[in-house]
DNA sequence: GCGCACGCCGAACGATCGTGCTATTTTCGT
DNA sequence: ACGAAAATAGCACGATCGTTCGGCGTGCGC
């Protein structure tokens, strides 16, 4: 990896960190500078302007939402397993991770504000949504759930469920949202089977 | 009403509506002043921070978000038909307003950004999640809904059913997500029957 | 190991940010 | 109708924003 791609990587990292906590809209060249040690001008160079840095943003922490939720998630047996391990690995993300909190604010940043963001994290949702009724489609297909169930109804319905948890987790505090999250989680799949 | 106080709910009303499509934290006292044919110190002068004038953005929405939410709901009889009453207003307020969006934005913005704006939010979601466990309180007394049923899931639930409506309508504009919400409501009702 | 492209910096730009001051105008109780 | 009080404007401030440009140093292909 050549020294650019390098530090570019450093700088998306510590972007991400930010834009978790802060918002991907109030990303800052100068203070995302002097946290990476860097020069406004020279980081800056790396991306050619701020639009790009926030789109390069939002596809470093999709490498990392997929690497955290999706792969545990397909590497698993096909059907119910699938479907309970994603639910598993997107519930400890969303605890932890920053990935994720990334994209919920920025799905509110953005869904008023048109350009190459939005359009950016509208793809990913699409694509993220698609992939989680594949998965349920799946387990229709093996049996594991009722034949003339909705995959893409499951995927919003489990999309809900985690938006709910993480506003509860992060916003409120609420000790009892993982509780809550996995009871909501069991009545989605006890209803589809 | 003085002048001053006026004045203020009109700068409070433009605010509103900034802040719905832009977000509460980029709110800023230079455009808001142009919005409103004000000067920046004329308009700065009724708010003495940036911070009063985000809280008072937030309770302005707040009052609008009861009158269009809260109220209906509570005019409406007793039991499944003010929940359903509390749903069908919500999901309208969704769909057109202003003040949930503000809500839902500002939740991820504030979500780790200590400080006034962050309290008040916190507050405002308490109560309003108060409010929903204590209609569906009321639903079980009446016999509407099974007397185990856990009024705070249920409004949790709700919640999360409105957030995923939200994010599906706006963000992606998917034609079927007031179709997918209604449904997720049936189904919550039915398991809580 | 030479040369050049590339990474990076310092300085500067116009704009806009939030927030003070000081006037000036407008409202309102008496 | 007058005078106090409130509302608004004008101007300026330091800071920070995204972005540009010219130059310096260093890594990398030949």
């Amino acid at each position: 990896m050549s020294k650019g791609e390098e530090t570019r990587k450093q700088v998306l990292e510590a972007a991400v960190e930010v834009a978790a906590s802060s918002g991907l809209a109030s990303l800052t060249i100068g203070s995302l500078a002097e946290r990476t040690g860097m020069s406004k001008s020279g980081l800056f160079a790396h991306f050619k302007s701020k639009e790009t840095l926030q789109v390069q943003v939002l596809e470093f922490a999709g490498e990392a939402f997929i690497q955290d939720v999706v792969r545990p998630a397909v590497s698993a047996p096909r059907g119910e397993k699938r479907v309970l391990t994603l639910f598993e690995s997107w519930l400890a993300t969303a605890r932890d991770g920053t990935a994720e909190c990334l994209f919920v604010s920025a799905a509110w940043e953005y869904d008023d504000q048109p350009g190459a963001v939005r359009d950016r994290l509208v793809r990913m949702h699409l694509d993220f949504r698609d992939s989680v009724a594949q998965m349920f489609r799946t387990g229709i297909a093996e049996g594991f759930f009722a034949a003339d169930a909705d995959p893409e109804q499951f995927a919003h319905d489990l999309h809900g469920i985690m938006l709910i948890y993480f506003q509860a987790h992060r916003l409120l505090g609420d000790a009892r949202a993982e509780e809550r999250a996995r009871r909501a989680f069991s009545r989605l799949i006890e209803s589809n089977r």
